[in-house]
DNA sequence: CACTCGTGGGA
DNA sequence: TTCCCAAGAGT
């Protein structure tokens, strides 16, 4: 075994534990987990002070910025969420003007972010704020985490990066460079492993550096730690503490469970054009999937143009042209929809149950997923804009 | 715990 | 083209 030079090479990087590490008496593992990452405090806030990327939200850690840029980024990439932010902090400014926004003007402001119902909770949390708060972002990390929206990792990110409140922030980024600095190979998709790495960093993070801490480790996770292709291990805050790295491991850690197959839906969406070139949309169930926006009337299946009067309710008679339009594919994480479309044109009105919009209307008012821009698209086309 | 819930960019 | 998946939360 040479777990004394390797253990040497660790030394060199660990001055405030050198005399505390007792070589002699450890035969397997000599340095704890908690050491081990207590070690890496001072090169991760030298590292972050260095090197942190400026963004948007990072500059200007307002408690309601640190917020909508913290819910916008869940599982959403830095790239993506710029110009939603900018938009987003222009059009409501404050707590209270998202408190009162109205339904299709925040969804439209959320239109292609996805996962809609973040938007949904950031309103009914806004007013929760104004009503229990007096309009002010409690600086407490458990009322925080009541809020519908925060859940474990958002409370911890905006209670440190707002409120300089000493919790950890787990998210996908420190739970890779933590199983690679520790190698471990626990599941970090089970919330059981974030629980155990929250516990961890809880009895490590630096009173008063706890935002530098926090941001340091996912900062180190989203541009040094990457989770596709190598990861960028000479510089690397944690280089000569992490075990994966130690251990050429880094392409085996993290580990994660594979993720279930997507179903496969087959739809049928439907251009219906009134005589005045109003276009029938309607308004998703404010429950599942985009939940609460707008959408192209669109049925089960891959129906035959035949039975497109009967479903989606309009009089055969009142058809003047049905034109097929090409097939389109929509990906979801978790539900495929391949689609075969129609364009419609009656003579008369479009059946009630649909609201009649103008074209321009469809495109600047309502929110309209983008499953549907395949055919919204031919619309356009249609009109010659 | 396991499943739902979007989207766009890179390998 | 196809696959992976990103600063997660709610049920």
């Amino acid at each position: 075994m040479d777990m004394f030079d390797t253990f040497q090479d660790e030394l060199n990087h660990l001055d405030h534990l050198y005399d505390r590490i007792q070589v002699a008496e450890s035969k397997e593992s000599p340095m704890s987990e908690e050491e081990r990452l207590r070690a890496g405090v001072r090169p991760l806030l030298a590292w972050y002070e260095k090197n942190r990327r400026i963004l948007p939200w990072r500059e200007n850690p307002e408690p309601y910025r640190v917020w909508i840029s913290e819910i916008m980024l869940q599982q959403t990439r830095v790239e993506a969420v710029k110009p939603y932010f900018e938009r987003f902090m222009g059009a409501l400014p404050t707590v209270a003007d998202l408190a009162e926004v109205s339904d299709d003007r925040l969804m439209k402001l959320w239109e292609g972010l996805g996962y809609y119902s973040r938007a949904r909770n950031l309103k009914k949390s806004a007013q929760v704020i104004v009503e229990e708060y007096g309009g002010v972002i409690p600086a407490d990390h458990q009322k925080l985490l009541k809020l519908p929206g925060i859940g474990s990792y958002t409370a911890g990110a905006i209670a440190s990066i707002a409120f300089g409140i000493a919790v950890p922030a787990v998210d996908g980024n420190v739970l890779r460079v933590i199983s690679r600095v520790m190698a471990s190979t626990e599941d970090i998709l089970k919330p059981a492993t974030r629980r155990k790495v929250e516990s961890l960093l809880q009895s490590v993070i630096p009173q008063g550096r706890a935002s530098e801490f926090n941001q340091g480790l996912i900062e180190t996770g989203a541009i040094v730690c990457v989770p596709n292709g190598e990861p960028k291990c000479m510089v690397c805050p944690f280089e000569s503490l992490c075990l994966a790295h130690r251990r050429n491991l880094t392409a085996q850690i993290p580990v994660k469970t594979p993720k279930k197959q997507r179903r496969i839906e087959e739809r049928t969406v439907c251009i219906l054009e009134d005589q005045s070139q109003r276009i029938a949309i309607g308004k998703r169930p404010d429950q599942g999937l985009l939940a609460g926006l707008y959408e192209l009337p669109n049925a089960d299946g891959q129906l035959e143009p035949e039975k497109l009067a009967e479903v989606f309710g309009f009089e055969p008679g009142q058809v003047i042209e049905i034109k097929v339009l090409p097939k389109t594919k929509h990906i979801f994480s978790h539900v495929e929809w391949r689609m075969i479309g129609y364009r419609v044109l009656l003579s008369g009105a479009v059946p009630e149950r649909f609201l009649a919009v103008r074209r321009r209307d469809l495109i600047e008012t309502y929110p309209l997923p983008g499953a549907f821009a395949g055919y919204t698209k031919e619309i356009l086309r249609e009109t010659g804009k």
